[in-house]
RNA sequence: GGUGGAGUGGCCGAGAGGCGAGGCAACGGACUGCAAAUCCGUGUACACGGGUUCAAAUCCCGUCUCCACCUCCA
């Protein structure tokens, strides 16, 4: 079976055939850099983290574009507000947002264009909507360009809308709109705010409508048609609806499939920037080790809401810590095992290839880790060898890796100072294995209790004590 | 009003007509000087009420509750 995948549009799980054969294209909505980014927001992108991954890992070579939208309504309220450059606020988020990504292991996209820098493009695209009589120029003289929701007759098939069903936005202000359904392409400059933030164009000074940015650039970096455009489920109406609308009626066939992540939830509700319930994940990593939280968001299935608890996050640094013991046991007792790919357990593969069944993917990584410990116990070293080469494949895949790179620098503490800790320990541990061998279990325990109490977890081995944090 | 999700054992979280995913926790056992770790074992779970079927958590009808989108949101 090759991989498939559920697409939002067609609501099914259909195989991924891509334009270019061997090739995957992924364009995801990044994020409007206008504040700290939250546990939801993380999730998209350890989602497609994990969808790269395994596309490459299925000897795909993948192009991920992701956008950074660095111009909109909220930067230039928020930045305004707070007294800053709307620019410089937008740069501080988008910093943060990338040492986000960094701490839960995220490959940076093979490219992430900003709104700002592709002003040109945008223009361009709307030129070619009003030539097809898609878009118009707003008749109040505002500088608006709107698209025409009613001359597009497909218009929320994404969303499995109909236009005459949705709501009838109680517009007090529907400015030079012909219908409220309408939604800016261009909006003009308004004296109150920064002229930093305007650009020219044939409509006159102004800035870009924010649906319009994601078409453009996805169109500019991966082509007229491309495989998969992906984004939180929230995005699916009215943005995502948008940007289909806006690039097809300009004669762009668009994303061939569109796969939206659930959210997550606190007590039930959807975290939102919004509202006051987002956890921070610079916070949430100071509590947590970064790669549990990760462990935590890549394990329920994608299109499944995460509930949010400090409970479930104790559960995966729980469940993470029996993974890596294995890892750790293993390692020491067979040597480093590096990622070999063809290592997967059918099982696994097959549940990855299956729209990204993590669930089931993790549960053949525990009974694989199972199946290790029993080896390692019976002294069964060719499976022991297989289970460590299977495990440290599909973590790989999974971006959790203890060993990846990707994590240095991040939690683990310095790499210099491990062997020197490591022999201390062991010299510790030494002293701990005369006074057993003597019986004086009293002096044993009390070296045990203080490496317990300094945070280590003293295990004893068949092959002798070994330590872990 | 429209559209789409969800309700599973102490907790989390899969599945989607038959044979109880998995994790965490708990309890019992093995191992150990004692622990820890590990392994083995232990649960009559599927919101409620009807129905279809040899068989329903899964299909159908009805009910309740919750969430989301339709306005900025990953």
């Amino acid at each position: 079976m090759s991989f498939q995948l559920y697409d939002s549009m067609t609501r099914a799980v259909r195989p991924l055939v891509p334009i270019v054969d061997g090739h995957v294209s992924i364009y995801h909505c990044g994020l409007t850099v206008q504040s700290a980014p939250h546990l939801g927001h993380i999730r998209k992108e350890v989602v497609f983290d994990v969808l790269r991954r395994w596309l490459t890992a299925s000897g795909y070579t993948v192009s991920v574009v992701a956008n950074v939208t660095d111009i909109d309504d909220k930067i230039l309220a928020k930045s305004a507000q707070a007294g800053v450059e709307w620019f410089a606020h937008a740069y501080r988020f988008e910093r943060e947002l990338h040492d986000a990504y960094a701490a839960l292991g995220c490959q940076p996209p093979t490219y992430e264009p900003r709104a700002t820098g592709h002003i040109p493009e945008m223009l361009e695209l709307i030129a070619e909507l009003i030539e097809a009589g898609h878009a118009y120029v707003a008749e109040d003289g505002s500088g608006d360009v709107y698209f025409d929701v009613l001359s597009w007759p497909t218009y929320g098939e994404l969303s499995g809308q109909r236009v005459d069903d949705m709501a009838p936005a109680e517009d007090a202000d529907p400015r030079g709109k012909r219908d409220p359904r309408d939604f800016a392409l261009w909006k003009g400059h308004k004296p109150t705010e920064p002229i930093t933030a305007s650009w020219p164009s044939p409509w006159g000074r102004g800035r870009p409508g924010w649906h319009l940015e994601c078409s453009a650039m996805a169109i500019k970096y991966l082509g007229d048609e491309f495989d998969i455009h992906g984004g939180g489920l929230d995005l699916r109406f009215p943005h995502h609806e948008n940007e289909l609308a806006q690039a097809r009626a300009a004669g762009h066939p668009f994303a061939r499939t569109w796969m939206h992540n659930a959210w997550v939830t606190a007590a039930g509700e959807k975290m939102s920037k919004s509202l006051t319930n987002g956890a921070l994940v610079s916070d949430v990593v100071r509590h947590y080790p970064p790669r549990a939280v990760r462990f935590y968001l890549a394990q329920p299935h994608y299109r499944s809401a995460i509930e949010y608890s400090a409970t479930s996050l104790d559960e995966a640094t729980a469940a993470l810590d029996r993974v890596d013991g294995f890892v750790r046991r293993a390692s020491e007792r067979y040597g480093t095992a590096t990622p070999d790919l063809r290592e997967f357990p059918a099982a696994f593969t097959a549940a990855m290839d299956d729209d990204l069944g993590t669930p089931a993917a993790f549960a053949v990584l525990y009974d694989t880790v199972r199946e290790g410990n029993q080896a390692l116990a019976s002294g069964d070293e060719t499976q022991g060898r297989q289970a460590l080469a299977s495990v440290t494949a599909m973590l790989e895949v999974l971006g959790l890796r203890a060993d990846d790179p990707i994590w240095a620098g991040f939690g683990d503490g310095d790499a210099k100072l491990e062997p020197i800790v490591d022999g201390l320990v062991k010299a510790l541990l030494d002293a701990r294995a005369e006074a057993r061998a003597r019986k004086d279990y009293a002096a044993a325990d009390a070296i045990r209790d203080r490496l317990t109490s300094l945070g280590l977890t003293i295990t004893d081995t068949p092959a002798g004590p070994s330590w872990s944090l």
